[in-house]
DNA sequence: CTGAAAGCGCTTACAG
DNA sequence: CTGAAAGCGCTTACAG
């Protein structure tokens, strides 16, 4: 095999004429070593086509170059811009991803723990909220943490978010100055963090706007296409129903806007219909969703960043930060103005 | 810091009463073991909390226990499920999943092709073709490698594919099927091995149905929302128009579609469109997109079981093994019959 | 600025 | 079935 006769810092040590701990200088700390020094060695490893082993590495330094990122359901294509934002920054200085789909684990959580040790990993970015973060608390090890998107329900750990409050009484705001007074809201699922604060905005805005609070309008949902056909099969159902609908998220919203469609119902001639993310496909569809647009590939490369220097200052968890990224209404073809009573 | 006091496998070895080396047994090969020795030993090693440190069993055994995954573009939620196939597979064989955008990387490959080397990981799943293989053939290390979804253009490593000519076939006939006989067709980008096929499937099936081919109805695209709105535009501006469009994937077909709706252009009722791919929003579009079905999560789980297979049989990376999955045609609404000339 | 030497925490022939 | 011992390939105080 190739890697049987793969040079070793030992082999280039002697073509440079140099010491091992001189060759190991010149290649991670270039700037502790003389210039003639350096180049001969980066000279050496050239020509040898020398190759750091980083277990080796790993093992004295007691670093490991990789951070584990727990997703929730990698096939939830929300995920792949922050995913894209996280690989690109973490890339780019020199760390690896190392990727964990916290559903496909829940069976067996200890498969995720086991990537919370710190022979794993240098840290952790989580986008999983739900994470059962005692069982972290009581691991041996804390590595340093960031939360993205979502966050531990105690919420005492560092965390990149948007304001999910805010941005959803955006949504309502709209819709009320759309004309709308009947309003539905098609949540998350019960306990999610996102559920919570969208929904406690939902209920903030229309208080404030002193409009009537109906409780068959609000549907609990799951962040599914599923969802929304469902909570659309039970707005048709309805005896007095919402003239507009508020949806958690945009894949929500395709959802009730497609079964809708298909029940001969239209959106936004009979019903407004707003999401919540901005995905892509949010321009694309038909009609084009108004929905509130959120910076998803900021908030990974922003996230990688807090991380980054989280570990390079050994922070400690404890010491929180917490970084809000703005989020905007877009409105496009879903939602429409009606006539105030 | 915790990790300080961490146990090592020398305390397991004091507290169970035996040495490392028995310890070490116990814990990867439990079966040289006897019964009882290995009940002391997982019982020394609950009690303490042991946790094997990987970079020293690495630096050890020369393996990884990780995967690097080459994923052309981490943005695009067709990959998603791909991923989570293989995430989930790697996961149940105790292997990381080392996550590298290769687009990202683009405009320095050199970090992609340190990850190709023995000390990063046992092996590589790769998602893009169009990765620079010589570079890989010149590296010094050759690590077992598995394409999936696209392959290599020499076509001489080892994949877990669809057959993609066969599958487009699959979608023009049903075009013809339904009475079209003015087909265009909204390629991928020039070079890329899935355009080529897709598109050569096409041209067969035209032929072999006796069909006219058009120059001027085969637009280049490059598989996002962005291409079916360029192409769209370019069918408006058409002077004679085909009756029926195929897409080299959804996400084009959704650009199309939308595109010729904000033109007054009625899909299926002006004219026909099918996709490719069957991503989960095709379902919850306006209207469903007829399509061809891609087994997503599949390829993932075959493309990583077959790599396991292969880094545990040493297998050879010239030693090709080619298997191709099932796809299957979706009819749904964006596609109607017509009246036959 | 450089080198000699210890040691990171495991695994694995080897011997019994 | 088990143990003593070597060694994987680096990095890092320490001394000069």
């Amino acid at each position: 095999m190739a890697q049987d006769t793969a040079p070793k810092i030992k082999d280039v040590a002697r073509i440079a004429g140099v010491s091992t701990a001189t060759v190991s200088r010149a290649l991670s700390k270039p700037e502790t070593v003389a210039k003639e020094t350096r180049e001969a060695v980066l000279e050496a490893a050239r020509k040898t086509g020398y190759r750091i082993n980083l277990a080796a590495r790993n093992l004295r330094s007691n670093r490991t170059g990789a951070i584990v990122v727990l997703v929730p359901n990698l096939g939830n294509p929300f995920f792949s811009q922050i995913l894209a934002g996280i690989e690109q920054t973490l890339a780019r200085n020199g760390l690896s991803v190392l990727m964990v789909d916290t559903k496909h684990s829940q069976a067996r959580p200890e498969l995720v723990f086991e990537y919370l040790h710190h022979s794993r990993a240098d840290g952790i970015i989580c986008l999983d909220g739900s994470i059962a973060m005692t069982q972290l608390e009581n691991s041996r090890v804390r590595l340093p943490i960031v939360f993205a998107c979502e966050w531990h329900e105690t919420d005492s750990y560092p965390s990149i978010r948007i304001d999910n409050a805010h941005s959803a009484r955006l949504a309502i705001r709209h819709l009320i100055e759309f004309g709308h007074r009947d309003i539905g809201y098609i949540d998350g699922p019960a306990g999610n963090v996102l559920s919570s604060t969208r929904g406690a905005g939902v209920l903030q805005e229309l208080k404030a706007q002193d409009i009537d609070i109906v409780q068959d309008w609000f549907f609990e949902g799951d962040f599914t296409l599923n969802a929304g056909v469902a909570a659309a099969q039970k707005w048709l159902a309805l005896q007095t129903r919402p003239t507009a609908l508020f949806c958690a998220n945009d894949e929500t919203a395709f959802g009730v806007i497609s079964e809708l469609h298909r029940n001969g119902v239209s959106v936004p001639d009979d019903v407004s219909v707003i999401g919540f993310d901005d995905i892509d496909f949010a321009q694309c569809f038909i009609p084009p969703l108004t929905t509130i647009h959120q910076p998803r590939e900021a908030l990974g490369i922003a996230a990688a960043d807090l991380l980054i220097k989280r570990i390079d200052q050994n922070a400690d968890n404890a010491n929180i930060v917490q970084n809000s990224l703005p989020t905007e209404l877009i409105i496009r073809g879903s939602t429409r103005r009606i006539a105030s009573r």
